[in-house]
DNA sequence: ATACTACGTTCTATTTTAGAACTGTCAATA
DNA sequence: TATTGACAGTTCTAAAATAGAACGTAGTAT
C-alpha cells in the first residue's frame, strides 16, 4: 500500500495515519508542543537528518498541521508553527505520552510531568464521553457505519460473527 | 536514529512511538479494536504483505501488545488477541480518529460512528484532567521535568526564552 | 492422489532512510 | 576586503525497509 493510498482510505484512523504515522511526524510535532520552531532547533533536538526534516516539515504544511511563518527578512527566514488543526492533535500526543508512561517507563520513572495550569495539579489525561461523561473503554463502545462508509467488509463480518460465538476477549 | 534506540530515550512519546509509531502497527491494531484476531483475515481486510505482517505481529507481541493465542490443535493454529497493554491503546486510537473525523473527512461524512453502551448514545471522545475533570488543551498545560528526565536540552530552553519573549502561538 | 485452508518464510526489485557534504544569503568580524 | 558564522535548506551514495510474488508445511476434505 502506498502513503497516497491512506488518504484515500473510508477510515479516519487510516487518514490520519497518512498525516503523522510515521516515526519522525510524531517526534517533530512533538517538539513544535514543547516550542521548538526553527529548522536548526529541530534538527539539533531530534537527530533527524536535514534531508527528512525538510520532508517532513513540507508533508505536514501541505496538510495543514503546520503553518511556515516569516520571522525576519534578509535572508528570509521562516518557522514552523502548529495551525489549529495542528494544536488539535494534542490529545493524540497526550494520550501517547501517557500510555508511555504507565507501560514504557524505567525504575527512574516518568521522563516528565505535567501541570494544568487550570487546576494547578500534575495531572493524567483521562478520555471521556462527550455525551455522558464517563470514561471510555474499547468494550463499552460500539460501532456503526457512518454516512461516509463503503459497503462493510466480509472479512471484519465473519470477525465479528466469531467473535459473538466465541467466549471472552476484546 | 535506529528503532532501538526510541526505545531507550527518556521520552514517554519516544518508547510509544517505538511500538506504534509506524504506518502499519496502527492499522494492525485498528483492526484488533475491529475483532480482526488471524493471520489471514488481517492480511485480507489491509492488504498487507504477509512478510510485514508476520514481522509487525512478532513485535507486537514482543512488546505484550498482542498475545499469541492457540484456538485449535492439529494442525496448531494461534490467533492475536489484545492484552490489556494493548487494551489500553484504546484512547490512542480513538483520539486518531476523532482528529480525522474532524479534520480528514470528505463530503460524505465519517465512515464510522461510535455508540457508547453505557449511555447508548453515539460520542465523540473528549481528554479531561484527572485532578479536575476539565477539557485539556495544549495551551493550559505546563510541563515539568520528572524523575526519569535527562538534564533539559539548550535547544528547549532556548525555544522556550524565546516563546516567552515573543507574542503569540503554540 | 489432489485440492484446499491456514500460517507463515524466502526471494528479488523498488522505495525510503541515514549520513555526510554541499549551496546560497546575509551579518558580523578581522 | 576577506573570512567566518548562522540559518535553511538541497544533493549525493550506501544501507535499510518495503512491496509483490512465489514457495513451504501441516493438516483436513474429496
Amino acid at each position: 500500500m502506498k502513503w497516497d493510498a491512506l488518504e484515500e482510505e473510508p477510515c479516519s484512523l487510516a487518514r490520519t495515519v497518512a498525516v503523522i504515522g510515521d516515526r519522525w511526524s510524531l517526534l517533530i510535532l512533538r517538539e513544535c508542543f514543547l516550542r521548538i520552531r526553527r529548522f536548526d532547533e529541530f534538527q539539533a533536538s531530534l537527530g533527524i537528518t536535514r534531508h527528512l526534516l525538510a520532508d517532513r516539515l513540507k508533508k505536514l504544511v501541505r496538510f495543514g498541521v503546520l503553518r511556515r511563518v516569516p520571522y525576519q527578512e534578509s535572508p528570509k527566514r521562516y518557522e514552523y508553527i502548529l495551525t489549529q488543526k495542528g494544536l488539535d492533535l494534542y490529545p493524540i500526543i497526550m494520550s501517547i505520552v501517557h500510555w508511555g508512561n504507565i507501560h514504557m517507563v524505567d525504575s527512574r520513572g516518568r521522563p516528565m510531568l505535567h501541570e494544568h495550569k487550570n487546576c494547578g495539579k500534575m495531572f493524567d489525561p483521562v478520555m471521556v464521553c462527550s455525551e455522558c461523561g464517563e470514561p471510555l473503554t474499547a468494550k463499552a463502545v460500539h460501532v456503526h457505519p457512518g454516512p461516509g462508509a463503503r459497503q462493510s467488509s466480509p472479512v471484519h463480518a465473519k470477525a465479528q460473527e466469531r467473535a459473538k460465538r466465541g467466549a471472552e476477549s476484546t
